[in-house]
DNA sequence: GCGACTTTAGCAATCGTTTGCTTAATATAG
DNA sequence: CTATATTAAGCAAACGATTGCTAAAGTCGC
C-alpha cells in the first residue's frame, strides 16, 4: 500500500496525495471533493507511510533513541524509570517517538538508527558516542558527567552525601555506618559507587570519627546487624535505600528497634511495595522529575540549534520519613 | 558521509563499494588492493550506512521491535525483564537489532517503524496488531492469549494456582487465604488477576472450604496480620509474591512466626534486593527462559514463513522456598 | 474577449542504498 | 593468433516518499 495506490486509485498524481495526507497549507490547494476522496480512500486502504522512504526523503525522523536501558538493570535500580518516563512524555507531546535500543551481549550497541537525537543512560559508550558526533547527532548524557562540549544532566553525589550525614549529625549520630556493595549491585561500576563512599570517609574524617563500613555479602543484612551492634552503631548511610529497607526489617526482627535504636537512611526512593506507605525510610534521592525534564528541553533545544550544549547539575534532596530519629 | 564519497575517493563507482563494505562474493569480485583501499578509506572517513536509505532498498531492517514494555510497569511487575532478556538475546545472535517502543500518554502507539518483526506484551493493541496484519509484518503476543492465526507464547494461571492451592493442600493447609489486588497493581487488567482469583475461589468450593480473600489496600499488609488471625488462616496465597514478601515481614515484626505459624506463597519470583538469598520464599512463577526462547523462535519462524503460526502455553513452576511448611 | 491573477495539480528530481544486467579487460585454451 | 571463459567493475533502475518548480484551468476586471 503506497502513495502511488491511493494516487491511481484517485486518479491523480502522488504529489497531490502526499500533500493532502501530510494537510500541506503552503502554496498548495486542491479541490475539497478530490481532497475528501483521498481521504477516505486512505482510510479504507488503511494506508500507513513507509518510514524508511519518509526518514530518507525528509532527512529527519522525529525519533528519539535511548540508550543503555537494560532490562534487569533498570529493574532492579530505581533511578531511570522515573526519569524516562518524565523526558519521554515531553518528547512525546512535542511530537517525537521515542524507542529504546538494548545492547547485545557483548554490550555493543549496533550502528544507530536514523534519529533525530539520544539520550545516553550514563557515559559508558565511547564508541557509540563518537559514531553520534561523526553523524552530528544531538544527544545527552543522563546520570553522568560529560566531556567537552558535550551535554549532560547530571547529579551531585558529593553533595548528596553530605546532605544525608548532616542530617544525622545534627540528630546527633556520631558513630555513623556506610553500607555499600562493591561488586554485586553495579552495572558497569558508575561514578556514584566510589564518590558516595569517599565522601562518607572524609565527612568521617572531618569529624574525628572513624570510618565504619563493610562489605554487602550474601547473608549481609544478618551480619551487617551484628556488626551494628558490636559497633555501637547509631546511624547507618546505605548506597540503596533498597538495601536499608532490608536492614530495617532484619533489624526489626532482631528487636532492635527502628528508629529509636538505629537510624536508616539510603540514596534513591524505595520502589513500590517494598515498603507499606505509612513507613517509608528517609532518603536521600536524585530529583528524577527535574532531571528528566531537563533532559528533555536540553536535547530538544540540540535538535533545533545544532551548537547549543549545556551541562546541568541538580542538587539531591532529602525525604524525611520514619526511619531516622535523634539519637538517644 | 555516503557510499558516493568513499567511490569517489577511491575512484570506484558506488556500487563496487557497497558490495566490498557488504562482503558481497556471489558473482562479484574485485582487485584486493581495490577492494582494500576502500575498506580503509571507509573506515578513515567512520563510514556507516544510512539505514533508512538500506532499508528502503532491501525492504527489510532486520529489527525487531517491542511493544508494550513501559518504565515504570515493567519495573514493577519481575516477569517481563527475564523474558525479554532471553528472546533479545536469541534475536541478536541471529542478526537482529531489537528496540522498545514506548506508548505515548493515550496509550497509543505512532505508526510503527519499517521492521521485520514485533514482540507484543499482552494482547490489549487491536489498533497495532490490525496495522501489522495490514502490513504482513509477524509478530508475537507475550504473556496473552492470541486470536486465530495469531501467535502467542502463554502461560496457564489456572494451573498454576492449582499448582499452588495442591501443594498448601498437600501439606495439611485448609484455611487457605488469598490476597489479591484489584485496582492498584494492574497496568490494564490482566487476564491473570480474574484467572487466580477464581480458580481459588473454585479450588476453596471442590474442598468444601468457604474463600478468604481480602482487597489490597493502602496499610494492607498489618491489615491482612490481623484478617489472618481473626480468621485463624494458615496459610496464604499471593496475587504477587512482592506482597508476600511483605507479609511475611509484617507477620514477622507482630511475632507470627513463618512458616511455623503461616504458610506463604506467590506468584512469580521476588526480586533481586527484595529477600535475603537464603530466605527466599516459596513461590509459583512462569517458566520466564522458556518462554522468552519460544518467543524468540517463533517469531524467527514467522519471519522466514509467512504463513507459520503457534500458540504455545507453558505450565507454571513451583518453587519451594522458605516460607512454607506443613500445618500444625 | 483579453490580460492578469489565483487556484489546482502534476513533473521530475532527490534522499542513499542495493542489485540485475551489461561490458571492458584479462586470462586461458586450442 | 583467435575463440572462449573468467575476472573486475560500472550503468541504471528501484525502493517510496517529499518538494521546488512549472503549467493548465479557472476567475476577475475592464
Amino acid at each position: 500500500m503506497t502513495l502511488a495506490d491511493i494516487a491511481r486509485e484517485c486518479g491523480v498524481g502522488t504529489p497531490t496525495v502526499s500533500r493532502v495526507l501530510n494537510n500541506v497549507t503552503n502554496g498548495f490547494s486542491v479541490k475539497p471533493e478530490i481532497r475528501s476522496k483521498i481521504l477516505s480512500t486512505a482510510r479504507k486502504l488503511s494506508y500507513s507511510p513507509n518510514v524508511a522512504a519518509k526518514n530518507l526523503r525528509r532527512q529527519r525522523t522525529d525519533l528519539i533513541m535511548i540508550y543503555g536501558y537494560d532490562f534487569k538493570w533498570t529493574a532492579l535500580q530505581g533511578v531511570y524509570p522515573n526519569m524516562l518516563n518524565v523526558a519521554t512524555t515531553r518528547l512525546q507531546r512535542k511530537g517525537f517517538d521515542v524507542n529504546a535500543a538494548f545492547a547485545s551481549e557483548n554490550k555493543r550497541y549496533r550502528v544507530p538508527q536514523m534519529m533525530d537525537g539520544a539520550l545516553l543512560l550514563t557515559n559508558i559508550y565511547p564508541e557509540l558516542t563518537t559514531e553520534l558526533r561523526d553523524k552530528k547527532i544531538p544527544y545527552v548524557i543522563l546520570n553522568d558527567t560529560a566531556g567537552e562540549n558535550e551535554s549532560c544532566v547530571d547529579a551531585d553525589d558529593v553533595q548528596g552525601t553530605n546532605l544525608a550525614l548532616d542530617y544525622l549529625y545534627k540528630q546527633g549520630h556520631r558513630r555513623i555506618a556506610y553500607w555499600g556493595d562493591y561488586k554485586k549491585l553495579i552495572h558497569n561500576s558508575h561514578k556514584s559507587i566510589s564518590l558516595r563512599y569517599n565522601t562518607y570517609v572524609d565527612f568521617m574524617a572531618a569529624c574525628g570519627q572513624e570510618p565504619l563500613s563493610w562489605e554487602v555479602t550474601e547473608n549481609s543484612p544478618e551480619d551487617f546487624v551484628r556488626q551494628v551492634i558490636a559497633n555501637k552503631v547509631t546511624a547507618v548511610l546505605t548506597y540503596d535505600i533498597a538495601l536499608g529497607v532490608r536492614l530495617i526489617s532484619t533489624a526489626r526482627i532482631a528487636g532492635i528497634r527502628v528508629p529509636e535504636d538505629l537510624s536508616v537512611i539510603g540514596f534513591n526512593k524505595p520502589r513500590e511495595l517494598m515498603v507499606p506507605s505509612d513507613d517509608i525510610p528517609t532518603c536521600v534521592s536524585l530529583p528524577e522529575t527535574e532531571m528528566g525534564q531537563a533532559a528533555a528541553e536540553i536535547l530538544m533545544r540540540q535538535i533545533s540549534n545544532q551548537s547549543y550544549c549545556e551541562q546541568k547539575v541538580f542538587d539531591l534532596v532529602l525525604y524525611e520519613g520514619s526511619s531516622t530519629g535523634k539519637v538517644r
